[in-house]
DNA sequence: GTCTATATATGGATAGAC
DNA sequence: GTCTATCCATATATAGAC
């Protein structure tokens, strides 16, 4: 029991064996249907076993959830986590930072999708084992980096104005490019971090166009 | 069927019929628990009729579900739409315009839940739908002030980096409030629209706190 | 570790009485 | 317009063979 709880695969990459795979499947479908619109069955067919036999591996389907949460923030947030500990002045590690958010949350839309899930729950244990285990360590570390680079600024309010604006536009992505107005740079990764870094950094002046 | 297919109730406050009853209820529980977590037995126990007279306001679940999300969209934007035609300079209008959004996000968190699951969808034709027929009027309306007002800025952008800093603050509300740091006037509306108007025309400098 | 078969619950939707 | 009763599909999870 204990193993198949808390067991969670730490090199995820390709499928070295059938819990890695079970996982791998289990976040990119929970990311696109959601918890309850994903059964065991779907899962077991993605991997090409059998439902039953997820059963083995995981005790049912809540703990697969969870491990799968979990696995998928910590193979997919370390990238980002190592790009923090840069040298430089202020302006360009802020500009790395919120290039390494871009490429993040751009590159993976699973994850972009189960995080946000996870926060739509309104299950208050869940809530908090999100917070604690998978989002605290980091988030505490990456505003005491914020506060050193910028000590007059609120960096509790900032860090998260800084994630939303990157998180909001892939989230809106799809809707976004029906609209009049979408140009292709809107999806190009240096185009977004340069605006957004401007407009940090500047303002409304920052992101003027000539 | 068209009246049930298409019957949008535009006076919603309280309960004046079970039709609206239904709606409100809809909303409710759809923004909490997703689509495929929501069962039609769920909505008629909390409008206190049976699943079977459902079946005759509406002709299957996901008329329901649309009908709940187009109802929603009109009965609480409304608001912010006229809040967009005020006078005045620049800034103000600007910090006008972000004000609203703090207050429809901020006082609706059934909203903002349904907008988001709806985002998250992978089904192209339910986004197409929300697309053309909730967000695009408004979207264009929206766009071309910005453009007057900041004629020389990315508009399209500028849009979706205000709301997604506004929506991704209320968002992650409930983890937010567990980290270390956190304050309450991180919840106070003022505080947060200040904050977020201050970014937005003088960047970082904006937001230092004295 | 995976299978088939199945127990059991719950889901969407309909039939027909009132 | 709402009810009770029900059909049928699908869901989670288990039993037991291999």
């Amino acid at each position: 029991l204990s193993r198949e709880k808390s067991g969670v695969a730490n090199s995820p990459s390709e499928h070295p064996d059938t819990h890695t795979a079970i996982l791998d499947r289990a976040v990119s479908l929970f990311a696109q249907k959601g918890y309850h619109g994903v059964s065991m069955r779907d899962i077991a067919q993605g991997v090409g076993i059998s439902a039953a036999a997820l059963y083995h591996h995981f005790p049912d389907k809540e703990t697969l959830y969870q491990n799968a949460v979990r696995y998928v923030f910590l193979d997919k947030t370390l990238p980002a986590k190592e790009a923090l500990q840069n040298d430089g002045p202020t302006e360009l590690r802020l500009k790395r930072f919120i290039r390494e958010l871009v490429q993040l949350f751009g590159s993976n839309p699973e994850f972009r999708k189960l995080q946000q899930r996870a926060l739509l729950e309104s299950d208050v244990e869940r809530l908090k084992t999100l917070a604690t285990v998978v989002f605290e360590e980091d988030f505490v570390k990456i505003v005491h980096i914020l506060e050193e680079l910028l000590p007059q600024c609120d960096a509790h309010m900032l860090l998260f104005s800084i994630s939303g604006m990157i998180i909001h536009h892939f989230e809106v992505g799809t809707v976004r490019r029906l609209f009049p107005g979408s140009r292709a740079e809107h999806d190009d990764f240096d185009y977004i971090t340069e605006f957004f870094t401007g407009l940090l950094l500047r303002g409304l002046d920052g992101i003027k166009r000539a």
